[in-house]
RNA sequence: GCGGAUGUGGCGGAACUGGUAGACGCACUGGAUUUAGGUUCCAGCGCCGAGAGGCGUGGAGGUUCGAGUCCUCUCAUCCGCACCA
């Protein structure tokens, strides 16, 4: 009996697939139905973690399993290229950005290839090639000319030692992380897309998703944010600021609460904050202090509170003779609303921080049920739940949500303000003061103002011959490239030298991957047949960000005419990362899995250094389970378990266990047992003799295993159709535990039948999970033609059905016994069994039968007193 | 700060709609095979208890004949927050 060996096997049946190009894509209208199954394409980081490989093994069992359903399958590969990181290797190492991409995708190809993956590379494009991008500038080019893209300033992180723009990411407690200086927020004009007019449509779209996991969908509608309130104004007391004739316009969500107002308040960048800063200096060092640290949310909300007492007051709209303080506090942001608010601090948590802090007096305005309006007061907490409003003049008595439609009734009938949806989403900002990204096709023009490049002149290609030898855009300071004649009137004129976030390379390939050398940036035929994508599988990380803006774009290009749907992906899957223990040495230093050796002692899991290392046996200490990162050095390489168990056991592996949605931890014995598996299913294999036996139905042992395998059929599909891939794969181990426990030494031939029926069966199961593996069996059970292309098996219910029930019998909810009966035996005989039972009657001596509970085919529940 | 999730044996997890908690794998223990280690095979394996039995799904309550699953409160951990991809 030889061994499997997934070094010969693999590379033999991967070379079978590439010869007969089983994998490409056939042409639109082959009269199957289309399967769109698309992994988010990755970023060329240089090597394969075991995250892709969890990540396309899941693509791949969905994509091979449709297949074998007798779809046709499109599935495609593609590099997500621009980035930061290419930049920082070429400041690092020198080398150019785009031959370190183009290396490390030459790398990634082919570490992707030895996967087994079953897709079609001939569709293979990364978006840092110009014959992507360019399309890219086309479609652009169209959202400028509609307005969907527009200029304006936008705030940045500013690192003022290296003067130059930092991504969140190289925030470091609010520090560059180069230079160690404390971050500032600048204003830059930068270009946006117009994501906030589809927000409505955005959000509603989101009800039509029925394949998404109902988290994104609450996440997406979250980070939209709709909420209804008003917008009023409140009036100067006394002679208003120059400008501000008709007051301070705040946006509130809670109307309701209006005479809870304690303060006005504006965020540091406001109109009416800068007027004063440029008259007062100390406004002006106040704004500054608020300047510093970085400009990310977490950063601004987690901030310490701070005000600024402006001196100037404003009338309370609907209390005449009150006036409340104006204030400039940095927890007001300048996007969302009006960027004023008025602070109610008994009922908004951030406002009483800011009341305690300052000293500004707290009146509450809803009374929870149960309190007295006499003694009920507001201590550090914010009362923001259900209650009557109360302190409140006209509204006393109402509950919350007819107070607000009353105080907007009001507002609106003194043309004071008006009801106004508002929402948390702000237009997207597309501008990078970096390299290596998608130039922005603008020109600019003293006389003509920006202008488009014309299409005739696209792309707008990066210029290879720029340095980074000094932080900055080194495209702002190339001698040449930025210097052009006007398209509109020949005269001098200058390129835009921001290029796009990345984000918007990756919000329309799924659409280009129908044709990816179509002279259209999307080919409508092509769209039409694939789009919408059937299922796309990634990281829970881009739930709103990437997702978000992908259905933007599709509806921007929907709009535009280039696609048909408004949704580009119909499911959704978010799978989980792979972690790893950490382990560090007695110095306190991470050490990698690969020299670490586990034992246990007394009972006890333990860690010291591997016998091939230097410092063998040195006791190291296990620590937590985290995702791998290079930092703790908790990484397996991937290329390191193909070699030690063969790409099969590790796909496997990523495959069981854990549930796809959630982490997986990686672990040296599980990845054993996948490959135990391998091999034990090519165990049964191995010595199989091809049989002319029929089957016999009155053979027991035959019936058995024909109806493990028929189960097995039913589960693993169901397992797979549901995205529970470690149930599938535990049910594979199961059906291949009942194979062996009817091994073909002295079989009847009746179970010779039934076991090569199993062994096919089989075979075409673990296909989409271990490939090669099926292959190697498939052709060893004889047959021609390779298992990719074999139908998926079909269940004969009648095999798989049970006959019998094991019912537990439950006395008073307690387990006392089992009965069997016959499968779907009614109710009213169950019972009768039950209590007749010789386990049960002693149970109930002594007491009376008040009930009797049965479930057919489940349970008994006796309730007796 | 805001938003989203997760919590079940020694470990990863199973239990599809409220119906036998612990499938399957790992680790561990015993046995067989083997010169030995490894491999492979067989058996055992939630906790307490000699046993009968009792207790068990982060914690506290509740609904129900019956709760891992539903409700309320609470604790802990993880993820995202708009220039990382």
């Amino acid at each position: 009996m030889a061994r499997y060996n997934p070094k010969e096997t693999e590379p033999k049946w991967r070379a079978a697939w590439a010869e007969a190009d089983v994998f490409r894509t056939a042409d639109i209208g082959d009269g199957r139905p289309k399967y769109y199954v698309l992994e988010m394409f990755p970023y060329p980081s240089g090597r394969i973690h075991m995250g892709h490989v969890r990540n396309y093994a899941m693509g791949d069992v969905v994509a091979r399993f449709k297949r074998a359903r007798g779809f046709s399958v499109l599935h495609p590969m593609g590099w997500d290229a621009f980035g930061m990181p290419a930049e920082n290797a070429a400041m690092e190492r020198g080398v150019h950005p785009a031959s370190w991409t183009w290396d490390n995708i030459a790398a990634m190809r082919g570490q992707l290839q030895q996967l087994g993956l079953s897709i079609d590379w001939s569709r293979e494009f990364a978006t840092c090639d110009p014959a992507y991008y360019a399309k890219q500038q086309a479609w652009f080019i169209d959202l400028m000319q509609r307005g969907l893209a527009y200029r304006k300033e936008g705030v940045v992180n500013w690192d003022p030692v290296d003067n130059t723009v930092l991504a969140n990411e190289q925030v470091i407690d609010g520090r560059g992380w180069r230079s160690g200086a404390v971050v500032e927020k600048k204003k830059l004009t930068q270009w946006f897309l117009r994501i906030t007019d589809y927000a409505d449509d955005l959000i509603e779209g989101l009800k039509t998703l029925d394949r998404w996991p109902d988290k994104v969908r609450t996440m997406q509608e979250n980070w939209i944010g709709r909420s209804k309130g008003l917008r009023l104004s409140f009036l100067f007391d006394g002679a208003a600021p120059v400008g501000f004739h008709e007051g301070i316009e705040v946006y509130t969500t809670r109307p309701d609460t209006l005479f809870g107002a304690a303060f006005v308040g504006v965020a540091p960048d406001h109109p009416l904050a800068e007027q004063l800063a440029a008259a007062n200096p100390q406004v002006a060092e106040f704004v500054a202090k608020c300047r510093a640290g970085g400009t990310s949310e977490a950063e601004i909300e987690g901030a310490e509170k701070l005000g600024y007492d402006t001196g100037l007051r404003v009338a309370h709209p609907l209390e005449p003779g009150l006036t409340l303080p104006v204030w400039i506090a940095n927890f007001i942001l300048m996007d969302y609303g009006t960027g004023a608010i008025f602070g109610c601090p008994a009922h908004d948590q951030r406002d009483l921080d800011f009341a305690r802090k300052y000293d500004l007096p707290v009146r509450p305005v809803v009374l929870p049920s149960g309190e007295e309006a006499a003694s009920f007061a507001v201590g550090k907490e914010a009362y923001v739940g259900p209650g009557k409003i109360f302190n409140s003049q006209f509204l006393d008595g109402l509950e919350i949500e007819a107070a607000k439609a009353a105080v907007v009734e009001r507002v609106e009938a003194a043309g004071q303000g008006e009801g106004a949806t508002v929402y948390r989403l702000r237009d997207w900002g597309v501008s990078r003061q970096r390299y290596w990204g998608c130039p922005i096709p603008v020109v600019y023009c003293e006389e003509c103002g920006p202008q488009p490049v014309p299409k005739a002149d696209l792309p707008v290609k990066l210029p290879d011959d720029v340095t980074f030898d000094r932080p900055g855009n080194p495209l702002l300071r190339h001698p040449t490239w930025r210097h052009v004649a006007c398209p509109g009137c020949g005269g001098k004129a200058e390129r835009e030298t921001d290029t796009l976030d990345t984000f918007v390379d990756s919000s329309w390939y799924f659409a280009r991957f129908t044709d990816p050398t179509a002279d259209a940036p999307i080919d409508k035929a092509s769209a039409d047949h694939w789009m919408p994508v059937d299922q796309y599988i990634g990281g829970v990380e881009h739930a709103v960000l990437h997702l978000l803006y992908a259905r933007f774009i599709t509806r921007a290009l929907k709009d535009e005419g280039l696609l048909s749907v408004a949704e580009p992906f119909a499911g959704l899957f978010t799978q989980g990362m792979v972690t790893h223990e950490t382990y560090k040495d007695p110095d306190g230093l991470w050490v990698e899995p690969a020299d670490v050796e586990l034992y246990t002692e007394a009972g006890e899991r333990k860690a010291r250094r591997a016998p091939h290392h230097g410092n063998a046996g040195e006791p190291l200490t296990i620590g937590d389970i985290e995702k791998m990162s290079k930092s703790k050095k908790n990484v397996v390489a991937p290329e390191d378990i193909f070699q030690a168990y063969g790409v099969d056991a590790a796909r496997l592996f990523v495959m069981s266990d854990s549930p796809p949605e959630r982490d997986v931890q990686w672990t040296a014995s599980g990845v054993e047992g996948a490959g135990r598996f391998v091999n034990r299913v090519w165990a049964e294999f191995d010595g199989f003799e091809s049989v002319s036996a029929e089957h016999d139905a009155d053979d027991a042992a035959a019936a058995a295993l024909r109806k493990a395998a028929h189960q097995a059929i039913g589960a693993v599909t169901d397992s797979i159709e549901g995205f529970r891939f470690n149930s599938g794969v535990a049910k594979l181990y199961e059906f291949l535990n009942v194979l062996k426990a009817s091994p073909a030494e002295g079989a009847s031939d009746g179970l010779k039948a039934a076991r090569a029926e199993a062994l096919h069966i089989l075979t075409r199961l673990i296909a989409p999970f271990t490939p090669h593996l099926a292959e190697e069996c498939w052709a060893r059970l004889g047959e021609t033609g390779l298992v990719v292309d074999a139908p998926w098996p079909v269940a004969d219910a009648a095999l798989a059905a049970d006959d019998s029930r094991t019912l537990p019998v439950q006395i008073n909810g307690k387990r006392r016994a089992e009965i069997v009966v016959a499968a779907g035996t009614a109710e009213a005989e169950v019972e009768k069994i039950a209590l007749a039972d010789s386990t049960v009657a002693p149970h109930l001596a002594g007491l009376t039968v008040r009930k009797v509970i049965v479930v057919k085919d489940r349970i008994v529940n006796i309730v007796a007193a």
